[in-house]
DNA sequence: CGGCGTTCAG
């Protein structure tokens, strides 16, 4: 007997891989006297967790008749981490409810998580206020995690009123206060905070340049990042992987795919989420033969991409209408089992619908097996690039009927389906609605829709009351647009009114003195036009345009 | 058994 538990050990001490495994190794447990031991108990909660099987995991802990915390935690983590937040709770609230046993500090951690995680502020308060209740206000570690979590939630003020109840916070405290304001998009309080840190004598950590860093990166300030960077260096974090991804992410947000990639040459070992930056990097940036180039050379590294690498590729094919590129990705995300992934097959369709391949893009919408917010606003797009408007706004109600929320994404495809099908009635009605029923506020790439809905159908001066509807100043994209529709309709008088308000607002561009001066040029006004043009300083060559298209007239 | 950080899709 006493063989076969050292045996036991040895083996529950290993990663137990396999369910099967762990089923038999709990079958032997139940035959001795230590079925009841909670410390056996324990591991086979989380041994049957971590293999996927939460019922059986829950059957263990409901069949013990002595629970430890150890137990009762291990359970409790197990449901947060198989996203069922309400079992994970419940058992928190019986646990409370229990005279005998009481949370500890890895009880309310794990809770806190989970409450963040699912955005459950009201429970995260009340779980707060037990923690406070059983004497764990001043823990460090429950505080961490109430810092982190508040910031999650949005509310990094009751987070730092938080980390302002400690008197001397450590490294980690410091740590979750600038993540969650980095995260915040607060990176400029995180720097002070930062300074404040090194101010009372404790040295930056890679958490903490990282936390720093992602909201810097967020916010695409160069100059912070390249103090950071030359900080990093200095500690000897920049080998940090986490450290160095968000150093060749940062650069690749800022365009400096040059920096980029020098970061990423000096990074010893990058792993698959720094070639992910990188290559992301230069899919932002429009360069995307090295996207490819360097797609090949991971490839060579025998590293596979993932499915948050594949949407980004694909993302870069979208944009080059490269479709047989785009179907190769395709077929190797058929071989690699990637295409339940909502990124993934989004992107797919996102891909083919600019490709010129609505079709296609329909049958990967059709196929998914889950749809999220994402993938209904890639499909609406589509639709509406190619001019079915109509099944467009069936695919809005076919998404409400599933009970996901439109944002300001949908309504910007909404608009542009009514554009391209000239649908002025539809157009209006679901700008309305998407301010009156929906609550989302318009933003520039809404008027742009809707001044060009307008001024096509004509109906210039309803677009132009629009414009100044709104509070200066006016994006210049809107009212781009509305000198565009101007000259469109030949209407000088109010193409001078919309430009005068272009150049006051962005004197040195000439685009739209060129766009005026063609009024002009149209009406004969050529006096108008040298004036216009005696102005104009600098270089006022227009770039070549570039265009091509790989396959799409073949009929499939 | 624990608290902080990395890539992505419309």
């Amino acid at each position: 007997m006493l063989i076969q538990f050292q045996w036991l050990h040895s083996e529950l001490s290993n990663i137990c891989k396999s369910l099967l495994r762990v089923k038999q190794l709990h079958a032997l447990l139940l035959k001795t006297h230590l079925s009841n031991d909670p410390f056996y108990a324990t591991q086979f909660v989380r041994l049957y967790a971590a293999n996927g099987d939460i019922n059986s995991a829950y059957h263990v802990f409901d069949k013990s008749s002595t629970r430890s915390v150890f137990l009762w935690n291990s359970m409790i983590r197990a449901f947060a981490q198989s996203q069922r937040f309400y079992d994970s709770i419940s058992l928190f609230r019986t646990m409370l409810g229990g005279a005998d046993i009481r949370p500890d500090d890895y009880t309310y951690a794990c809770v806190i998580r989970a409450c963040a995680d699912n955005f459950e502020f009201g429970m995260l308060r009340v779980v707060h206020g037990s923690l406070v209740a059983d004497g764990l206000g001043l823990d460090p570690i429950c505080c961490s995690a109430l810092v982190t979590a508040y910031s999650k939630l949005g509310l990094v003020h009751e987070a730092r009123r938080v980390f302002d109840g400690i008197a001397e916070p450590d490294l980690v405290l410091w740590n979750s206060l600038i993540s969650g304001y980095g995260g915040s998009g607060l990176w400029d309080v995180g720097m002070q905070m930062f300074n404040l840190m090194r101010f009372v004598g404790k040295n930056p950590d890679g958490f903490t340049l990282a936390g720093l860093l992602v909201g810097v990166a967020d916010s695409g300030r160069l100059r912070v990042g390249q103090v950071l960077h030359g900080l990093s260096k200095k500690s000897g974090l920049h080998s940090d992987s986490h450290v160095g991804s968000l150093l060749v992410s940062m650069y690749s947000r800022c365009k400096y795919m040059a920096s980029a990639y020098r970061v990423f040459c000096s990074i010893f070992n990058p792993d698959l989420i720094t070639w992910s930056a990188l290559i992301a990097g230069y899919s932002q940036s429009g360069e995307y033969e090295k996207v490819l180039h360097f797609l090949r050379k991971l490839n060579m590294e025998n590293t596979k991409p993932d499915c948050v690498l594949i949407a980004s590729v694909l993302a870069s094919i979208a944009q080059t209408a490269n479709v047989g590129l785009g179907c190769e990705v395709h077929g190797y995300v058929l071989r690699h089992g990637l295409e339940p992934d909502v990124r993934v097959s989004s992107a797919l369709i996102d891909m083919y619908s600019k490709c010129g391949f609505l079709n296609l893009g329909i049958c990967v919408f059709r196929m998914m097996p889950e749809r999220n917010i994402i993938s209904y606003n890639s499909v609406i797009l589509g639709l509406g690039l190619h001019g079915c408007a109509s099944e467009a706004f069936r695919m809005l109600y076919k998404m409400l009927e599933q009970r996901l929320v439109p944002d300001e994404a949908t309504f910007s495809s909404l608009l542009c389906a009514c554009c391209h099908a000239g649908l002025v009635k539809d157009g209006r009605e679901i700008f309305r609605r998407m301010k009156d029923e929906f609550n989302i506020k318009a933003r520039p790439e809404h008027y742009v829709y809707m001044v060009k809905l307008l001024g096509s159908a004509g109906e210039l001066e309803e677009a132009y009351n629009l414009t100044q509807s709104l509070l200066e100043p006016v994006d210049q994209a809107i009212l781009g647009a509305l000198l565009s529709c101007c000259n469109s309709l030949g209407n000088s008088e109010l193409a001078e009114i919309v430009a005068q308000q272009l150049f006051e607002s962005n004197p040195a561009d000439n685009v739209y003195r060129v766009m005026l001066s063609n009024i002009y040029a149209g009406d004969g006004r050529w006096d108008d036009v040298k004036k216009l043009r005696d102005k104009m300083t600098g270089g006022i060559r227009k770039k070549p345009g570039l265009s091509w298209i790989e396959g799409s007239y073949c009929q499939l």
